[in-house]
DNA sequence: GTCTATAAATCGATAGAC
DNA sequence: GTCTATCGATTTATAGAC
């Protein structure tokens, strides 16, 4: 209670703690990632992230309450890093263009991330659904989420009469799932006959949609 | 070693013991495929299997060697009922109507049976990719597989300058995989935005495709 | 904050009685 | 053929020392 001298650095001080418990926390989610990277989700316990930042598993404890709330937060961030890359086709002007560079960069982060892909949309939905929704209700404009962006588009395009007079969800659904089914198939089928990127079969399905869908 | 009057006899007890190995194995699989549709596949346990058979869990060890000796059993069982459902498809004569034909059993098969669909196009892959290995290369003709008759449906077609010239292997696996993001999305994520059966984004997704491909 | 130690639960698989 | 009993390993999560 008694007023002391170091009102200042001890502002500092607070301040490093944070950053050290952010940085803390980082350290364990990127551990966990690597380790569903390398043995999937499944073989994602506390004992191997331990043992991964080289700390102690009741260590974890002090930043995250169970393996779930882990993996809500790998699902959490992974949804913004997927909004962040999708970025350079917000920018494209030309509508055709636009859908072109959503797949794209659909894709790519699909095949540049693979765990967070798989964790998002293929894995336990118990963790990305919550989310999902979070982040459904929250977006006012629809247009925040990935899938409102392309929604919007698809509406426009329709809207225009460049694409044919269809339902804009059922089209914007459509190009989704036919993503989603290449990165969905070079995850996790070794049968999938293409050995490449998945941009090159991306580039094909959306050119031969796009003719379908052009009026 | 001393003959016996009762030779026939015995043949009959030998074929029902058999009868009944054959019963208690597909008891096993049966129960095991329920739980893994109610709790998922990281949920399959010996201990479950044997509950809801109303066995001890040694009883099991005596008709399968391991926990994944039942996962493979249920990959190889599950692909024969795949096949055995394309059937109708097989008939058709018209080849735009089977390829039609083809997606529409396929995406049937995905919802009538999606613990099936599941364990052998999403979840570890680690049963499937030998099965299907197997099946590919048993498969002289490549007709016998079902990825095996879509590519040669689609060969035809090109050949016959229905379809434009393109890459009949590239076509084949662009029609699969919008296929298996329908189905694919629809059991493993809760935001895509069909509500009742998939063969109705199915059919859209193949009349798009269809315009997309023709010459 | 970080650790050691451990409780409590659950798992696959097996040995041996009957 | 089926069971009981159990081994041995692994897990999450916590309590308490420092």
């Amino acid at each position: 209670m008694t007023p002391t001298r170091y009102d200042a650095p001890t502002m500092g001080i607070t301040e490093r703690k944070e950053r050290q418990k952010a940085e803390m926390r980082d350290l364990i989610l990127e551990a966990a990632l690597r380790i569903i990277r390398d043995e999937g989700f499944a073989a994602l316990t506390m004992r191997k992230i331990a043992e991964a930042i080289e700390y102690s598993p009741a260590t974890i404890y002090l930043h995250f309450a169970s393996r779930d709330d882990i993996a809500l937060a790998l699902v959490a961030d992974g949804f913004a890093k997927l909004v962040a890359h999708m970025a350079p086709a917000l920018h494209e002007e030309d509508l055709l263009a636009r859908v072109e560079a959503i797949g794209r960069c659909y894709l790519d982060f699909a095949q540049r991330e693979p765990e967070t892909y798989r964790l998002i949309f293929m894995e336990d939905e118990r963790f990305a659904a919550p989310i999902m929704l979070a982040l459904k209700e929250a977006d006012g404009n629809a247009g925040d989420t990935a899938f409102g962006f392309l929604l919007d588009t698809v509406q426009e395009l329709i809207d225009r009469g460049i694409y044919r007079p269809l339902n804009a969800k059922a089209v914007a659904a459509l190009l989704w799932s036919s993503l989603h089914g290449i990165a969905a198939l070079k995850l996790s089928c070794s049968q999938y006959p293409f050995e490449g990127s998945i941009l090159e079969p991306g580039a094909l399905v959306m050119d031969i949609l796009t003719r379908g869908l052009l009026a």
